[in-house]
DNA sequence: ATTTAATTTAACCAATCAGTTAACAAAATT
DNA sequence: AATTTTGTTAACTGATTGGTTAAATTAAAT
């Protein structure tokens, strides 16, 4: 009976629903009857397809995991300059928590409390050749001069601090700065840019 | 009864457990009875002290809330170089952070997904005059030409970005750098510096 | 058409949890 | 010393919640 002529699966509503759950409450806040009921099937349902909560979860958690790393090594390995990559990466990873702002809370939330060891492992063959290639191309700079020596490792916290913590503190920026979501929403905009000049500047010779 | 002679009171056991266990597992996935058994108390003496969970967790949260802003008005008052107060601020808030690892993230997580509006007020009346002063600081010394022309408001975030995001993304960092916690906390030792300097590279004209 | 398999639901169940109660113990007050 | 107030506990309660079950419905296979 797998339905393939309905737009929406039962499965599939099932998941986006849990997505929209998860996210907003977690892992503990969340509720198998609200998932059911946005969903707008029986509870039974969830069980059926998913086991358990915590299974359930587990799939949300794998797949919105996954949107945080995204493939940036196709950036890495063309032939321009180091800036140039930085700009992509910047503006790239900006303008993908723009679009989902509560990822990167929401998965370094769930890790931090994470019991289940499962799932910090999953991060271990999620971890693509990213972080060493960025490595490589920031050593590479340094030799050739055209940066400061700078620690590799450092820079590229420094990088992803400066994309994600802004969307993180979120609640403490509007009130602290006195802006609304749409304020908000437009200083992030100007922040591909801004970041970008920021990192630049520092490390440039 | 107010029990003068006990090193702990019973309130102040309490407190103590029910902040490692919130800020461990947030307000919904914290229970009374673990608190209690912590505190190594009767549960009923929660309720007997703090009515509710809820308002338990107000005192922890308001608490937790407040040591996020610390008093940085002293040193943007004084008379040294903006580059000076710079190193202060970094430097002191990430010792402050490095003491308490686990701050930054209860705060910004439990804000985030705040129902209870009474919590993010709090945040307004805690408001000080130090982003309004920082912010003047800044203006000032663009003006005087000693460094570059930014934003205000994008370089303090900027700067409370790097300080607070690597311990927030800790156990992503340490998966994917590949360290011990022991070289977690050595690096951001080493952050102190390597902050500062980043900032001031990239806005000193 | 009939049988079989997959999907869906309402009702139920057992465990967990915040919060209460009533009795008891320890201090403080008189 | 007697009484009142404060602090503490064990046992309990009602509500919530994740999960199950058995019956019903729908689709697929024969």
């Amino acid at each position: 009976m797998v339905n393939k002529i309905k737009d929406t699966t039962t499965e599939e509503k099932i998941l986006e629903a849990a997505r929209k759950v998860f996210i907003e409450r977690g892992l503990d806040g969340a509720r198998m009857q609200e998932i059911a009921d946005k969903a707008g099937i029986n509870k039974a349902l969830l069980h059926y397809y998913f086991r358990s909560k915590e299974k359930l979860f587990e799939v949300i958690f794998k797949e919105t995991a996954g949107n945080l790393f995204p493939k940036f090594e196709m950036i890495l390995n063309s032939d321009k300059p180091l800036f140039h990559k930085i700009d992509e990466i910047v503006s790239n990873y900006i303008d993908l928590i723009i679009k989902n702002p509560y990822l990167p809370l929401f998965v370094l939330s769930e890790m931090n409390k994470s019991r289940n060891l499962q799932l910090a492992n999953f991060f271990e063959m999620q971890r693509n050749k990213f972080v060493e290639k960025f490595v490589k191309n920031i050593e590479r700079e340094i030799k050739r001069g055209v940066i400061k020596k700078i620690s590799p490792a450092h820079l590229i916290i420094n990088i992803f601090s400066l994309c994600a913590f802004p969307f993180i503190a979120k609640p403490v920026i509007g009130i602290l700065l006195e802006i609304d979501d749409l304020q908000f929403k437009y200083m992030m905009e100007q922040r591909k840019k801004i970041v970008t000049d920021f990192i630049i500047a520092s490390i440039k010779k």
